[in-house]
DNA sequence: AATGAATGAGGCTTCATTCAT
DNA sequence: CATGAATGAAGCCTCATTCAT
């Protein structure tokens, strides 16, 4: 019936089936999993979520929404782009890769239930529009530019989901400083 | 004699089982219809292969054996570093890009059944060997080109399944016109 | 509140599996025979048992213990040995010995499911403790009297299992009188 | 189409089978196992054999042929009976005894698949009949002494195949001495 | 309202036996 | 004849969701 009774409920509900679901991919966790997670009846589940599908798809789209309103926020302020292009660098993207849980399933089972293409798209072309005006080489065409920004973005975001096995030698910082670095060579500034 | 095993059966329950999957996720394609799909008794998926597992992880494995193994002989090969790079760039990955079911595969599904960090690290050094005596600029640290190395790759496969869904307005194309450009700013050099 | 687990649900399950067990074998009688003898849903078969498995043991050790305890009470109580030894013969195994399936099934299926070398060591060592004293001729070896008790108690039992299928010429009864004549014999007493 | 080429095949088949069923059941013991212990084709086992039921049957079968035409050749001999009685119960039944798996697959596997009442009816009849002359007591009834063999055959068996889970502190050898020594007794005679 | 037993379609897999080669 | 790939009915069990209590 999905009524918001608890928040702190659904709020818990969303974070333990985020971690499962992260770690066993969702076909893997059973509501009985969940529930036995959460320490709730099966019966609580349904109050606030009409399906195993609707958490899967509300865990994905309450995070998204943070994600994009933080950009939008910025985007939004009246700073100079290169301004907004280091808040993105340094705060944004970092507190973005904290969610590995997160990212994780946007990536792999989030496919199969979200259309993550429009989100992706819907970012980009904001990101963009904060980045076109900054690059100091308008040799730079936007197919280019659009192209670039989509493959490191997608780049960033797996690389950060691999790192969570701890097999690579690389890290979660190191990512960072990668995109800070390709961003100022690419349009040839400084942040 | 009785009858032969039959490679042809094989790779059809291969490719159609790849189709499927990509499409529709593993879990949400069933023996059965994998079974429809190629006309076979479900009993004949079962004497080519021990288990559904073992198709998705069959399907991964030889894809994967197939890209290594072309990567392997370039770089055993007795070409320059630059030429082995233009064929990686010019020929391997955009064969590999044309394989959007298996790329698709890879990155959702395979996740819970291989270990492809191991997979990605070890490609990701093959190419790291080819690479590191190309650079004119020596100003790039190991660590910072690995971590270049995995973004992009990652970058590369996930926006190519992306593509797929003709949601986004670039191409295959540009996503590999985007790494030759990248990889010859990067590393200072015209390939 | 939900409903409650209804233990005569529970009990059906176990009479009619235990029936069918006995008459078809383990193996020879499926789930959905048992489903359709008790007319449950499948799924309720599985909320009150983890497999089928599970059933056959359950029947197996729930039957044993019922056994057990009447044992271990006349074994504990005040009577003297001879009494006991009087209430086992009288009642304790005639009661027994109704229960034609379970015994069958102990006899046959349980083999495999439960260990009934340690059951039968456990309840021929506690007739021992009761018998062991009442022998007027002491010339009988403890060795020799836990081999009477195993093959005699494991006699009664195959000769019984057999009786069901009315083909010997002998019962149940004669069964019994076998059982307190030899007893009288080897002990030296009258009951 | 069970034609009989190699005898020496059939008889391996036959005795592997035995050890296997006996081991884990008739139900847990596939084809498939069978033939890769006897390292041949499937197709041969059916070249031998009608069915897997038929293996089966045929062990029991045959394994009882030779143990009742051992008890034919004694009771037809001139001996005289308490000369019978003694070949019976020191050379029959410890050879009897010796080959556990058969009695292991006779107590469980064969119940479903052959009739086993007929088979202890009619070997019980043969040694009534060598017995029931002997007896210097002529106070026992002939049901006793009928109920006495069966119940005394059959717990023999039953306790000679929980022997060999060597759990028990009693063994094979105890067991052929409690049966000289209840039947001595039992007659009022000395072997 | 809160609970958790009940439901049953449908999933994966096995395996004795056949028969094309 | 010898072989072992092919077959497909049938087995056991899961699990998201409902609804009686």
């Amino acid at each position: 019936m999905a009524r918001q009774r608890d928040e702190r409920k659904r709020k818990q509900i969303l974070e333990t089936s985020k971690t499962l679901f992260s770690h066993s991919g969702f076909y893997n966790t059973s509501i009985s999993q969940i529930v036995k997670a959460v320490d709730m009846p099966v019966g609580t589940i349904y109050t606030y979520f009409r399906s195993k599908e609707d958490i899967i798809k509300t865990i994905v789209e309450e995070g998204w929404q943070e994600l994009y309103s933080q950009l939008e926020e910025i985007s939004r302020s009246g700073r100079a782009d290169r301004e907004k292009l280091k808040v993105l660098i340094e705060n944004i993207i970092p507190s973005l890769l904290q969610d590995l849980d997160f990212i994780n399933i946007l990536l792999t089972e989030a496919v199969v239930f979200t259309r993550i293409e429009e989100k992706i798209e819907k970012i980009t072309d904001l990101v963009f529009s904060i980045i076109k005006n900054i690059s100091s080489q308008s040799n730079l065409s936007r197919k280019y530019m659009k192209t670039a920004l989509i493959v490191i973005f997608l780049g960033i975001l797996s690389s950060a989901s691999l790192v969570k096995t701890n097999t690579t030698e690389i890290t979660i910082e190191d990512i960072i400083t990668f995109v800070k670095e390709i961003t100022e060579s690419s349009l040839g500034i400084k942040l």
